[in-house]
RNA sequence: CGGGGUGUGGCCCAGUUGGCUAGGGCACCUGAAUGGGGUUCAGGGGGUCGGAAGUUCGAGUCUUCUCAUCCCGACCA
């Protein structure tokens, strides 16, 4: 490709707007443009490499037995109603304003509507139907270029089992497609075992790119061994011991102590664990002639509690309770609640595992600027029941363990998960099994971003100069440049390797033949947009019979000499 | 949705207590020189200062409203 024919907007200076290195990058190369918040235009540039990682993940699709769809994105509000799904999404789905469609956000329900008509027997099954395709979720706060946007294009796939049996093997085929597709897009990346509660689906798997660019927390090991969201994260840590004391409950006054931190330096003492945290949580009631249900949670002082982890125990509408419902429901403000003396007599009261039969406990005494002390959970919390409630934490030790976790950020660029028959049973995709008896279909269904991997990718390979291109997924694999555009002679030889040599197009070459363009600029612009090997013709080697090589990862040069000049091209692509 | 910031040629920005024809750098056009790491000189084009209303003799500057956009948080099947 011939730069003088081939849109490519650089930027000298950092956009003010971008604030992650890949989107700044992807502006400043020239991949991409942001038309509105969360949308993006695709330059000739992005589309490439936005292009050819399709073309992995269609092949890794295809190998596994995907067929690929395309299925429209204006869709009848109807189906959505029938899922219960247009009221879960909420403000999430663009709604259309003059007629009754919406823009799909994901496509369970026009993949299974697909389904129902046409997977009707055991015979039809099992079967793998994917698509790529461009999603519309209207996010409240867009955020960092195409990482996350109201208009991307995502790979979206389909299992359609028998049984859950079928499904286990259709979601490791999509597991295995999974890893090589991003291998082979140059990831370093790790699959975490995820939150999955709220489709009722068994187990859900996401596929992490650790960076600070990154929206979701992890919980890792150095090995490998152990990777987790850490919403579901689990560790060792050893339980708040029982102590061989029986004293008495006792309320005492604690003025202006508002948090366990203030209540630890009250107190005089630095370790937190039996300073109870009590938080209370609401669980709306489903019928308005029923009640909300009011849970206290508690946890060690130096612990926070995991929301997620509540929610799979109590389901996913539980919130935390307003202030004037915690005066009501206790009897004091946050900061003063704890589990003996509520008011309401009806609160759920749950702890934290390490709470476990824990006695000589401090919490809030439900009376503001007062705290009980030598609360004993076994002795004088009726009814308490206890869970794995709390976030995980930096530094501590896996469950056997053996590796300690590091907590850090990541960005999610796939999501497997085994969905079950929910959409099968709301939309009636049954089939027919060898007996003739009906059963709902069992599904999984199978996610990827396709920009999040290529701006992954960049957030991993980049430098102060640009972006570093490497392996499949670079848009060119050789950037040609004449340095000496004044001598005639070098623009031919230039000319000349472009066409015979490289044949053009075949090599994936893009040629900087800019005429105008001085040579600096040039090389500013090579080491911008980042394509592996560098060739640069120039006076100052050539009358030697010689041509430049440079390596845009190492920053390496090599005089080659123009006679062994394909082959050595030939090796280097296949090494960068 | 809550909090904070920013809107001035294509891009990055300056613009004093309200005051004359709104500036600079980059980019762009013309000419000349230059030609291996974002050249130099000369000339030139391009701006309803996000929008509306208001205060004032006078508004880029002050007030109110509004729109857009970015960041933090909440949210994210």
């Amino acid at each position: 490709m011939r730069l003088s024919k081939f849109f490519l907007p650089t930027l000298k200076e950092d956009p003010v707007d971008a604030v992650v290195a890949s989107h700044k990058l992807m502006l400043r190369a020239g991949m991409i443009r942001q038309l509105t918040s969360g949308v993006y235009s695709y330059l000739p540039l992005g589309l490439i490499v936005f292009r050819k990682i399709e073309h992995i993940i269609r092949e890794e699709m295809n190998a596994i037995g995907g067929s690929e769809f395309l299925l429209p994105a204006l869709t009848p509000s109807e189906i959505w109603s029938q899922t219960g799904r247009i009221e879960d999404f909420g403000d999430i789905m663009f709604k259309i304003k003059n007629r009754d469609l919406v823009l799909a956000p994901t496509h369970e329900e026009v993949f299974t509507s697909i389904a129902k008509p046409n997977l009707v027997s055991y015979k039809d099954l099992p079967t793998m139907w994917y698509q790529i395709q461009t999603k519309f979720r209207n996010e409240a706060r867009p955020r960092s270029g195409v990482l996350r946007g109201r208009q991307f294009t995502m790979k979206d796939a389909y299992s359609f089992d028998v049984d859950y049996d079928g499904l286990d093997i259709s979601y490791n085929l999509q597991d295995k497609a999974y890893k090589s597709i991003f291998t082979r897009s140059g990831l370093r990346f790790f699959s975490v075992n995820a939150f999955s509660g709220a489709m009722g689906g068994s187990a859900s798997e996401e596929f992490m790119v650790e960076s600070e660019a990154g929206e979701d927390i992890v919980a890792i090991t150095e090995d490998g061994s152990y990777s987790s969201n850490i919403e579901v994260a689990v560790s060792y840590k050893e339980g708040v011991s029982r102590r061989d004391s029986n004293l008495s409950y006792e309320p005492f006054h604690t003025p202006n102590v508002k948090s366990i931190d203030e209540l630890a330096e009250f107190l005089g003492i630095s370790d937190k664990s039996r300073l109870a945290k009590s938080r209370v949580f609401v669980n709306p009631a489903k019928d308005s002639d029923k009640r909300n249900e009011y849970i206290l949670v508690l946890v060690c002082g130096d612990d926070e509690v995991n929301e997620t982890k509540l929610q799979n125990i109590f389901g996913q509408n539980i919130r935390s309770g307003h202030p004037e419902e915690l005066a009501e429901i206790t009897g004091a403000d946050a900061g003063s609640i704890g589990p003996i003396g509520l008011k309401n007599k009806e609160v759920k009261i749950i702890a934290d595992l390490l709470l476990k039969d824990a006695n000589e406990l401090i919490s809030g005494a439900n009376k503001n600027d007062y705290h009980t002390k030598n609360i004993d959970l076994m002795r004088d919390v009726k009814n308490i029941e206890y869970y794995d409630l709390r976030v995980v934490k930096d530094g501590e030790l896996t469950t056997d363990k053996k590796q300690k976790i590091k907590i850090t950020k990541a960005i999610e660029v796939g999501h497997i998960f085994k969905l079950g028959s929910k959409y099968a049973e709301a939309l009636h995709a049954y089939y027919l099994d060898k007996d003739g008896i009906e059963h709902p279909i069992v599904m999984g269904s199978y996610g990827i971003g396709v920009e999040r991997i290529a701006a992954s990718y960049i957030e991993q390979n980049h430098d102060e100069k640009g972006i570093i291109w490497g392996g499949e997924i670079a848009p060119f694999k050789i950037h040609l440049i004449c340095a000496s555009v004044a001598n005639k002679d070098m623009v031919e030889a230039t000319e000349k390797i472009y066409n015979d040599l490289f044949n053009g197009e075949k090599l994936e070459v893009l040629y900087d033949d800019r005429y105008e363009v001085r040579p600096g600029f040039k090389f500013n612009d090579a080491d911008l947009i980042g394509i592996p090997i560098q060739i640069i013709i120039g006076e100052r080697n050539y009358k030697n019979g010689n041509v430049e090589i440079k390596i845009r990862k190492t920053g390496e040069r090599l005089l080659i000499p123009l006679d062994n000049l394909y082959n050595k091209v030939l090796e280097l692509i296949n090494e960068y």
